[in-house]
DNA sequence: CGGATGGTTGATGCGTTTCAACAGAGGTGG
DNA sequence: CCACCTCTGTTGAAACGCATCAACCATCCG
């Protein structure tokens, strides 16, 4: 169904280096200013809920999403968890990280992945001063996105929190058709990125169903119908 | 007092190249990758709770903390407010900017800063490749930072925060005499970064000094005596 | 069909916010 | 130099929003 079918029959895999022969030669377009990480990328699968890498690890790869949903968390010893990002199709992460992992990467659905060697990318880093300067892009735009965040968690309530996920989701896939998101994430991983309980985020979808904002053909899609309205709830431009 | 009173006479400026006549070249020890940028910087001063730049302001500038205290901030129609990051002398902010800001920056204290054009940063960048190891392993820590700060907020109650907090903070000053930190920021400052209210902030400082575990001399100091029963009340590593 | 997994809804309690009063520090002017 | 005023911080009481606990429902799969 949805998004978590790329892979018929999805393999394991811990590392990508270890990834079940899939270290085949990035294909396909990439317009950005990582084109030429092309040339150094290798393709790795992960199934539904396995790591990617820990916190602690030892930073080998940085990664772009081919296929599927990547979650970045941080779990505290007594198991509260947070989400820090929400990785999709075309996104890249792990950029720029020098020896550990500060956070864990789990697939959120069946993913497929580019992974590109550390010292690779720094070596390109050096020589082509678009790949420089397109990390420093990104690296920033990460930065943006989690202050915003911050201002989700800190000073919006939880009406507002789920309504602005919704937006972020619409705006990440202005290529869709009309106004209907893929949800690949369960409820679960949707209150972990928005600090709150999946009953909180329930309670709120559900509020918006019943005004008629949204409605939910299944629990992985959402359709919005009156995006002003969204906009309206969570009271902030963002 | 404290570290309000670097500027005998603190001068206004809304933007550094207006500022008042303090174009000096950068001077003093920077032992750091980003050494050769001592060349291009200018100094710049501003007074306490003055704007630095605001949200959507082109980013002409990068910037150092020289000596005082600066909170980059979002705030919301309504008036919300949410700080997201602190930086103290020694600290740089505004990195690896292109286009607009997109968050205000404002003088926390009385505030000295080295200004470096973003022309130049970039040259520079491309001309050295031990200063864009630097921008991104600085724009790397900036991330990690906010990673942890959303785990605080969105993740940990009241009294962890305000422990999380101080903990960060004499973390950041582990040169000090002792436990005292400074805290140039008042408290509606701490309340914006935590996410809470000045009077929760309050009450969960006066548990702690009830408890034994701080003490506050003054409003712009703290005592840490117990810093494991601090690590203890935030029950995390982060 | 039966169990497991994930999602939804309801009732209650707790933690934080809100509203309000007050206290202390700093600054100004008489 | 002190009275006064303002700004910031602190404490208390009440209200509210979200978490918690619990039951129930839907879907998927063996």
């Amino acid at each position: 169904m949805l998004t978590a079918t790329v892979l018929a029959n999805p393999r394991l895999a811990t590392n990508p280096v270890l990834a079940t022969g899939t270290k085949s030669p990035e294909r396909g377009p990439s317009e950005d200013g990582f084109a030429p990480l092309r040339k150094i990328g290798t393709v790795s699968s992960f199934a539904r809920n396995k790591t990617i890498f820990n916190e602690g690890d030892a930073a080998e790869f940085s990664y772009k999403v081919i296929a599927g949903a990547v979650r970045l968390c941080k779990v505290l010893p007594d198991g509260r968890r947070q989400i820090a990002f929400f990785f999709m199709p075309g996104d890249y992460f792990g950029l720029g990280q020098a020896g550990e992992h500060a956070y864990t990467a789990e697939a959120v659905s069946d993913v497929t992945l580019a992974c590109y060697a550390r010292r690779r990318m720094e070596g390109l880093c050096d020589e082509l001063p678009g790949v420089r300067k397109e990390l420093v892009s990104r690296l920033h735009r990460d930065l943006s996105d989690a202050q915003k965040h911050l201002v989700m968690l800190g000073r919006q309530t939880a009406k507002e929190r789920v309504a602005s996920f919704l937006l972020i989701l619409v705006e990440r896939v202005r290529a869709k058709d009309g106004d209907t998101i893929d949800l690949p994430m369960g409820r679960q991983d949707i209150a972990d990125y928005l600090g709150l309980t999946i009953e909180t985020v329930c309670r709120a979808l559900s509020d918006l169903k019943r005004s008629k904002v949204i409605s939910t053909p299944n629990t992985h899609q959402a359709v919005l119908h009156d995006i002003a309205a969204l906009h309206k709830t969570c009271e902030n431009e963002l």
